[in-house]
This record gives C-alpha cells, sequence and structure tokens, in this order.
DNA sequence: CATTCTTTTTTGAGTAATCAAACAGTTATT
DNA sequence: AATAACTGTTTGATTACTCAAAAAAGAATG
C-alpha cells in the first residue's frame, strides 16, 4: 500500500537526491529531514526496499529506483500544481499553500488533479518558481544560480524561492523580490555580508548571504 | 487526536442518528454501515465514549454528545461543501463527487473551506440536495416528502436525491430528475409498483418504489 | 421455561508507524 | 594502536485500527 507517509518519504528522498545526485542519500539526512529518529528511518527504509522503491546499502545510505522516483515526482506534481490552485483560484497567500498541500497531496485524485492543470491551463511552474513535474515526460532542467553568483552590475530575473518559511516568503513579497522580477546587483560587499539589489523598475533592497543564496535567478 | 477514521465514525453516526432521533444507533448498524466486523465497531465506540464524542449503553447502542454532534456537523459541512465546490469550479460529475469528498473531507483545512464557501457564494446545499450545515448556528430542518407520498395529479419540486451511488445518479441526471426540477405525479399503480411523473415543462418517467423513495420533493 | 437464534462483546493477533535506548560499525583524534 | 566521536541499526514498546473466532447476553420460539 502506497501510504501517504511512504509518498512524504519519497518526496523528500527524491529532493535530497537532487542536492547531490551522485552521492546515496545518507540515513541521518533522510532522519533529520523527516523529523524521525534514526531508527525509525532504517525500519521505514528497508519497507521501501523491500517494495522496490529504493536501493538500500545498510551503512551507506539509499537512492530511488526508477519506479521509487516516477511515484516521487507524481507526489510532487500534484504537490505543486495543489499550490498554485490554492493561490490562483482560492486566492490563498503564496506564504501558506506549502504547509495546507503538504496534507492535499495526499488526498486529491489524479482527476481531481488534471481538472486543476486544466483550469489553471497546464502550468509549469508553481508559485515559488519551481517547476511542476509533467504528467508523462522528463523532468525539465533549467540552470538557475544563487543571487550569491552574481557579479556588481550584472542583471537577472528572479525564478525561484528556495525556503518555505512563511516568514520568509512574506518578506520576500514584502520586498517585492518574487518571481519574475528583475534586479540587478548593485553592489556585494563581502566585509559586511551585504548584497545591495536594485529592484526593477524600482526599488532597492539589501540582503544577508543566507538570505539572498535562497533566491534563484536566471541570468538575463 | 480527531484522525480521519474517528471523524467517519462520528459523520456515519450522524446520519443513522438522524433516520430515527429518538433511538439510540444499535452496534450492528454501525457496524455495517461503515463496513466493520462488530467487534472493531465495539472497540471504537469505546475509545469514542472515552473521549466525551458520544454515550454508549453496552448491548443498548449509542448516541453522539452534544460534542461529538458539533465535529459530525463540522465533517458534514466539509464533505457538502467540497462536493459543490468539485462540480461547480472544477467541472466533475455530481455522480462521482461524492467518493472524491469522501477523502478530501479530511484533509481540507477550515482556511481552505471557508475560501471554497465563499467562492460558492455560501451555498445552503450540496449537488444532491442535501443541506450544507452552516459554520455557526443550527442545521436548517426542512421538510420533504418522498415521492412515493404524493397523491396522483399533485405537483412538486425535486429538492433532494438520497442515494450516492453514481449509477442512480446518472440515472437521475439522464431522466432529467435533478434538483429543482418539478414535477407532477400523473398516476401511481400499485400492482405495477409504478409512479409515473411528467416533467415539467416537458418529459415523462416511469419509477418503480425502490426509486421513487430516494427521490425528496417539497411540495409545490 | 428450555432451546435456539441473533446481537454484541471479548480475546488474541496482525499491520503500519513511531520512539527510546542499547548496541554496533565507522571514522577521526590523540 | 587505543580511544573517542559520530553514524546507523537493533530491540522492545506504544498507539491506532483492524479481523477472526470464541464467549456472553438478550430476544424469540416452540
Ligand atoms: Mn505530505
Ligand atoms: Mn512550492
Ligand atoms: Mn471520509
Ligand atoms: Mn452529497
Amino acid at each position: 500500500m502506497i501510504t501517504s507517509t511512504v509518498e512524504n518519504y519519497l518526496k523528500r528522498i527524491y529532493l535530497e537526491q537532487q542536492t547531490d545526485p551522485a552521492a546515496l542519500v545518507p540515513m541521518g539526512k533522510l532522519a533529520a529531514v523527516m523529523q524521525v529518529v534514526p531508527g525509525t528511518a532504517t525500519a521505514m527504509v528497508k519497507t521501501l526496499a523491500d517494495s522496490g522503491l529504493l536501493e538500500y546499502e545498510p551503512r551507506g545510505g539509499i537512492r530511488l529506483t526508477p519506479g521509487g522516483e516516477q511515484l516521487a515526482l507524481h507526489v510532487l506534481r500534484r504537490h505543486r500544481i495543489i499550490e498554485l490552485f490554492l493561490v490562483e483560484t482560492l486566492g490563498l497567500d503564496w506564504s501558506e499553500v506549502h504547509e495546507e498541500a503538504e496534507t492535499l497531496e495526499h488526498a486529491v485524485s489524479d482527476k481531481v488533479l488534471e481538472r486543476m492543470d486544466r483550469l489553471l491551463k497546464h502550468p509549469r511552474f508553481d508559485p515559488h518558481g519551481d517547476p511542476i513535474p509533467p504528467a508523462k515526460g522528463r523532468m525539465p532542467t533549467d540552470t538557475l544560480i544563487p543571487l550569491t553568483s552574481l557579479q556588481p552590475g550584472q542583471r537577472a530575473d528572479i525564478a525561484r524561492v528556495s525556503d518555505q518559511d512563511p516568514a520568509f516568503l512574506q518578506f520576500i513579497d514584502r520586498s517585492g523580490l518574487t518571481p519574475g522580477t528583475t534586479i540587478q546587483l548593485q553592489a556585494h560587499d563581502p566585509q559586511a555580508d551585504a548584497y545591495v539589489l536594485k529592484i526593477l523598475p524600482k526599488g532597492r533592497v539589501s540582503l544577508g548571504s543566507t538570505a539572498a543564496c535562497k533566491i534563484l535567478v536566471r541570468e538575463a
């Protein structure tokens, strides 16, 4: 049975995998992101391995099988379409939809999901700029860079905000740094740990590296 | 913890209660409608009684406490608003939304629910004509009668279809007997077990008593 | 009123998911 | 190499929900 617990594990494992596709995901990392004690993660991973959803090397780590990855992408598609639906159709704030989608992603049927997808005109990105896995076919790979990699003077479009914390997302919103915005890095002072951005057409904001590296941009 | 299992039990008990508000709901009935073995119902009922959600008379039956009833109505409100939302906003067929809502009713937050309610302009009835419990305040009581109680010649408006079976609902749709339709009972032949209806402004259909008593009407 | 049938409860067991804490294996440090 | 620190696994228990089957209570019938 694919319980919602299994769906959550697969989705998290997939996301961890993406941060370093070559390496195995260590058990400690998995336990940490799933917020369970290590023994729980070990037990779960054994049953997922038995179901053929991942490969498990004891004391080494794990990696999703193609079947496990397909399921993970399915959950991720649901999650991101639901997020966008909640923002676009029901008018929720982008800072709160992640939490809502965390539950709904396990309850929405394929039929309902495809209706949402149609109503939203087959969107390619969720409210945070994360790509929506297509119903079939490969996940599109775009090459985004963190704001911290820009050279002073360089322009770029904000493409993604990779932190689901409502307080941070609300700050991004207030500052006018939502995906789609064009910015220019005006100055970077390593000593002050300050990235000064010009928001086009008007506006200015200064960020520390902790915040700046959560903002991914596409070079203009 | 209010698990979705608990929500389902409370909702079913409430609905059973309504069929005969004076009597206790017998354990056998509960087990049957919940599709569990009697022992399972007994075990569950004990924990619900311990949580103060219902009163349990061993070998007598059960009755929801005010707290249990409030929770049940909350679930029922979610269920019915979701059904209408799926029909109105996502364009699903009324024959399939009951099953979808059965899962979603446990996953939709109060915030999302109130957004749906607002988008639907605070509806009072679900697609099947069942009343939507208000967020606060008492459940409205309307006096509907089954089609089988009409006298030949009498006119009435179809108000509710009380069977969630998709095949039956599709038949009702095909026959033009959806809630809101005005009909007139043209003839009732007890020997043939046939209720002949005129559908206004035009149309005619004949129903047996099994089908006719699932259709509730409001006298014109 | 004794027997039979029906309904309900009890008992014992299983699955899924979790934690605490003991244990074992691996890597780093002295 | 010995020891310490870290990481991961095992073991034993718990909670929520469920079923199968035995036992008990109550109702109906001859
Ligand atoms: Mn989730
Ligand atoms: Mn997102
Ligand atoms: Mn349900
Ligand atoms: Mn309904």
